[in-house]
RNA sequence: GGCGGCAUAGCCAAGUGGUAAGGCAACGGCCUGCAAAGCCGCUAUUCUCCAGUUCGAAUCUGGAUGCCGCCUCCA
């Protein structure tokens, strides 16, 4: 089994080899803990955990480091804004980031650093790279030398020649070339700050991942993730300075996802469009959110509207419907929690293998959620037929042995689904209490009462039994202009909310 | 100005050289008192347009048009 990843750095895809056999190191670039989460963030994560969870299936030992960067000018700023510590703020911001990736079924990663529990490591690779000659000092900051690094620009495709210098920022005299960067900053009075070589400040932003990933991964690691965005500069200035100071190559794999708009523009701060984690999962089932997101491929841009979202809650319904059903049949779901990356290579081709196909396919959710919906449908056909043969055939020797193969199978095909689920973080509660989740937020939402339903679903029933059909189907109607639905299944009546 | 990406049905979206997955929506059928759910069928002779390469192109090349991102410490 190969898996083929898209790699920014060589603009094509790769087979994936690690540098140590089985073992992952991977690196994604958190968040800079001093606002809420939004939608975007979401997806980063989202797409990074899915590659976790996949590459751990499939028997890697997966070392996944996500940092925190919390100290920066935009957390200085706000916290004087705010009039509370930088410290307090960042500690307020990353446990809400935890609260809100907790709601999305966000795994955690093996590791989530800060920087500024790194200072001092920080500082020994500035103190390298200035004996290096790669960095200068200027009054109290230090600049990493892009003329100075041969590869520079090998990440982004840019050349330093090409690029208008200073075409939309102001530049720094005391830089040798425009595209200097900094990697420690002077502290000014009254900001945050550490001592060093050069004086009291901190680091530059692009600095701690360095010093971070290099700390728990080593100088050399095999996947750096991150937003598109962080292409230019900070990955580029991540590579220059790692290469520079450690003389490795720092990373094997640069995977990049695409952003998200909202109802077709980007978010922004003028737009006044940002959608917060913490809003929408009131709004919508969070497996419903990841559904959507990870129905587009992670480098494709994703355009968020309601009613994309709606169409998406709908197909986690069905899947949730069909658990439901397999469960009456089976009596308990099976447990997707056993260990089960040992079976990866099957004798045929089931939904399971196409399912991986996709996903070694430079993780195509996209293709796999389709896959994952041709298992949801070849159940519901093989339950279909065994309820129609349930109605005509009596029980006999035969049909004994036949019911011990099904059972078999819709075991077998169900574990195929519930696998599928358990890498996209999807499928993680049961269909009974999915579906009541949905009650429930209908009925604090909309303030209806469940026992108000379910006397209209009694009130319809004795009209049913009454053969009042024009009354039954008006109870009917109304109930629908409630936005709930009923179902009359050979157990009785039920009753779900629309999505 | 530099670099990069995208354009596939009513909508969303896979597919990157071998004859168009899947979801949502619509319609017809089975089932049902009628529905709903589920299943079956139907829905792109065709992938923005033009030219080229090839036995063969949504996929490769050149061009056109449209949209978007990065070049601002924005995921």
């Amino acid at each position: 089994m190969t898996i083929n990843i898209y790699n920014s750095l060589n603009r094509s895809k790769e087979p994936f080899e690690t540098l140590e056999p089985g073992r992952v190191k991977m690196y994604v670039c958190g968040p800079t803990v001093y606002d809420s989460c939004h939608i975007g963030h979401a997806r980063s994560v989202i797409v990074f955990d899915v590659i976790y969870r996949y590459l751990t299936a499939v028997g890697y030992d997966v070392t996944y480091v996500r940092n925190f960067t919390d100290i920066d000018d935009k957390i200085i700023n706000r916290s004087n804004e705010l009039g509370v510590s930088p410290e307090s703020l960042a500690e307020k911001y990353i446990d809400e980031f935890h609260h809100d990736m907790d709601a999305l079924n966000v795994l955690r990663p093996t590791l989530e650093p800060r920087a500024t529990d790194h200072i001092d490591h920080i500082i020994r690779i500035i103190e390298i790279l200035m004996d290096k000659k790669y960095a200068y000092a200027s009054d109290g900051d230090v600049f990493f030398s892009v003329d100075l690094f041969k590869g520079y620009g090998k990440l982004s495709g840019r050349k330093l020649d090409d690029m208008v210098a200073g075409a939309r920022v102001d530049v720094d005299q005391r830089k040798k070339n425009p595209f200097d960067f900094v990697l420690w900053k002077a502290s000014k009075p009254n900001e945050p700050f550490w001592d060093s070589p050069w004086g009291k400040g901190r680091p530059g932003w692009h600095i701690e991942c360095s010093a971070m990933s290099e700390d728990y991964l080593g100088a050399s690691f095999d996947i750096h993730g991150g937003g598109k965005d962080l292409i230019f500069p900070h990955h580029e200035n991540e590579i220059a300075q790692s290469e520079a100071a450690f003389g490795k190559t720092f990373v094997r794999f640069w995977i990049h996802n695409g952003f998200v708009n909202i109802n077709h523009e980007k978010m922004s701060k003028s737009l006044g469009n940002f959608l917060m984690i913490k809003d929408i999962v009131k709004e919508y089932h969070p497996e419903a959110i990841r559904l959507f997101l990870l129905s587009h491929h992670y480098r494709s841009p994703v355009d968020f509207t309601d009613q994309a979202i709606k169409n998406v809650a709908s197909g986690l319904d069905k899947i949730y419907a069909l658990l439901d059903r397999a469960e009456k049949y089976l009596g308990s779901l099976p447990d997707v929690n056993s260990n089960y990356h040992k079976d990866v290579i099957a004798s045929q081709k089931d939904f399971w293998v196409l399912f991986c196909d996709a996903m070694n396919d430079d993780f195509n959710t996209a293709q796999g959620i389709g896959v994952l919906f041709d298992a949801v449908r070849s159940l519901n056909r093989l339950l279909d037929q065994l309820d129609q043969s349930d109605q005509t055939n009596e029980t006999d020797q035969t049909n004994q042995s036949d019911d011990i193969q099904n059972r078999q199978i819709i075991h077998n095909e169900c574990l195929n689904i519930l696998k599928m689920g358990d890498i996209l973080g999807l499928l993680t509660v049961s269909p009974g209490a999915y579906f009541q989740q949905k009650k429930e937020s209908v009925i604090t939402k909309k303030s209806f009462d469940a026992e108000m339903i379910e006397a209209m679903i009694q009130e319809r029933q004795d009209a049913r039994k009454a053969k009042d059909f024009k009354k039954a189907d008006e109870v009917r109607d109304r109930l629908k202009e409630m936005n709930i639905e009923i179902e009359d299944r050979p157990e009785g009546t039920i009753w779900k909310v629309l999505s």
